[in-house]
DNA sequence: ATATTATGCATAAGAAAATTATGTATATAT
DNA sequence: ATATATACATAATTTTCTTATGCATAATAT
């Protein structure tokens, strides 16, 4: 992920909520789907992104389905039910972070 | 800091925001400014926050005082003139940043 | 035709930022 | 006496990311 480090620790919550929204995508499409609704603003780097991919599959929280497209390798990520249900927590978590950091931004919005 | 990784990589930017507004503080006191404000859910960790303020000073982004209180030292940091000018940049960008975030957790209303 | 850009995956070396575990010391409350 | 709060600090390790590669096919521009 490139930008300020303010992204840091915020790659695996935007994976997870992109696949609950979207059912599966493919590693590739979620950097064009970021970048998009960022405006261009946020991209993610493959360094970043395929360990990330991996170590979510390996933690049992993404499915992986190999499929070939015009003869070119597409992987193709979805939630397993472990994965939805922490998705659910992720997404709660970072709500909670956002209002967080807004009150420390904008104090006088805080109460 | 404790808690969900979203966290990591903003404690640099808390800290300058509230030395720009409260204008000097010490370590510790930061700790407790900040579970005040988030209601107990982020607390900084020792072993994040004295690294992360001798590094804002060797970059020339805060200067210390120290002063004995009760027996006890502190060392009070403030924003130095760069520092201030950076504070600015860094507040914009965790704007920006909360933005793309609620983008993201939020396609509906991001237009 | 051929060079560049886009698509699509992957990993290794290194840096940055945190966690966890210590250590020191004084003050206060039980 | 013991635990908790205040106040600083650092070392070892882990996590997460950047940067730099590498491979391969397809589409587009020159």
């Amino acid at each position: 992920m490139k930008n300020s480090q303010l992204y840091k620790g915020s790659l695996n919550t935007i994976i997870m909520k992109l696949l609950e929204e979207q059912g599966r995508m493919y590693g590739y499409e979620i950097t064009q789907k970021v970048k998009e609704i960022t405006k261009g603003e946020l991209n993610i780097t493959e360094g970043a992104l395929y360990p990330a991919l991996h170590k979510l599959e390996a933690d049992g929280l993404l499915d992986v389905e190999v499929e070939k497209v015009d003869n070119r390798l597409r992987k193709y990520y979805k939630l397993t039910e472990k994965g939805t249900t922490e998705t659910v927590n992720r997404l709660s978590e970072l709500e909670e972070f956002i209002k967080n950091m807004q009150s420390i931004v904008n104090p006088k919005l805080s109460y």
